[in-house]
DNA sequence: CCTCTATGGCGAA
DNA sequence: TCGCCCTAGAGGC
């Protein structure tokens, strides 16, 4: 599930749920049961995303780092028995937050945090975040602009999916090397970024189709699939590109499966990817 | 029951 | 580049 947005959610969810009151600290599993004691009994402060880490702050300078890798996932319910493998459970009497196949989580001190956003490229869901860094990064690089994107120290929140889809909007191809980008086209995927992700924030789903293409204004049945949202593009190989009929392709792209129609992101003369 | 895949990222070769 | 971390759901047998 998570991408930045998703992240972003989950600690408005946090602050909102636990903020301002104490709560039990728990790790049903055990991996978080020293830290947790520690912490147990505590009032929460809040909660703040940065890219897809997550930091909830218990004050006098401790916090829990979350990083939920690619399967990690924090659940909200009403308070009942933990099931399965709970690494990290925090909950106030009603509700539970549980923790679950995380890559991180950690107490941290202040320092620590600091030293983690510093290594971050800009998020486009923060708004003091300033892309300047990331375009210098991507116009003297040689690297695809497909593996930049998912470099969270060039930008930081972006995953497979908003990946294969800004790409697709902006119409690039994701092996153009970042250097053959013109900066029109850099501030444009960057600008798209932030309103994509800002309504992932507000759906809890990533939505990429324009409404001249969207199921309704087609007559196509809409599209099913794990991550729930209508895309262009993402996990669509061999199927027909919505908007030119092309067969979408996939090629593996820094470790990661990538999604381009061949027509519509067209690789140029001027370059052999 | 089994295998495969998944919106990530780290560290060892 | 590859293996590994770790969980859940889908699909095959």
């Amino acid at each position: 599930m998570p991408e930045g947005h998703v992240l972003l959610r989950l600690a408005n969810e946090i602050t909102a749920t636990f903020a301002g009151q104490p709560v039990r600290v728990s790790s049903p599993q055990g991996k978080f049961a020293t830290a947790a004691q520690l912490l147990d009994g505590r009032e929460l402060v809040g909660a703040e995303s940065a890219g897809k880490h997550l930091f909830i702050n218990f004050g006098r300078g401790d916090l829990i780092h979350i990083h939920l890798g690619l399967i990690g996932r924090l659940d909200f319910a009403p308070l009942a028995e933990p099931i399965g493998q709970v690494r990290l459970r925090i909950d106030n009497g009603v509700t539970s937050a549980d923790l679950r196949g995380a890559t991180t989580c950690r107490l941290i001190t202040e320092p620590e945090r600091a030293e983690i956003l510093a290594r971050l490229g800009p998020d486009p869901l923060r708004v003091d975040s300033v892309p300047d860094s990331a375009w210098t990064r991507i116009r003297t690089s040689n690297r695809p602009i497909g593996e930049l994107l998912m470099d969270q120290s060039v930008v930081s929140g972006v995953g497979n999916v908003y990946r294969a889809e800004v790409l697709f909007r902006q119409r690039i191809h994701p092996l153009r090397p970042g250097k053959l980008l013109r900066r029109k086209q850099f501030q444009a995927i960057w600008e798209d970024l932030v309103g994509l992700m800002q309504e992932g924030v507000r759906l809890g789903r990533i939505d990429t189709v324009l409404p001249e293409h969207t199921p309704e204004s087609m007559g196509r049945d809409p599209r099913v699939d794990d991550h729930g949202g209508e895309v262009y593009v993402y996990r669509r190989a061999g199927l027909e590109c919505f908007r030119c009929g092309s067969i979408v392709k996939t090629e593996n792209l820094a470790g990661r499966n990538s999604f381009w129609c061949p027509n519509c992101q067209r690789k140029r003369s001027s370059w052999q990817g």
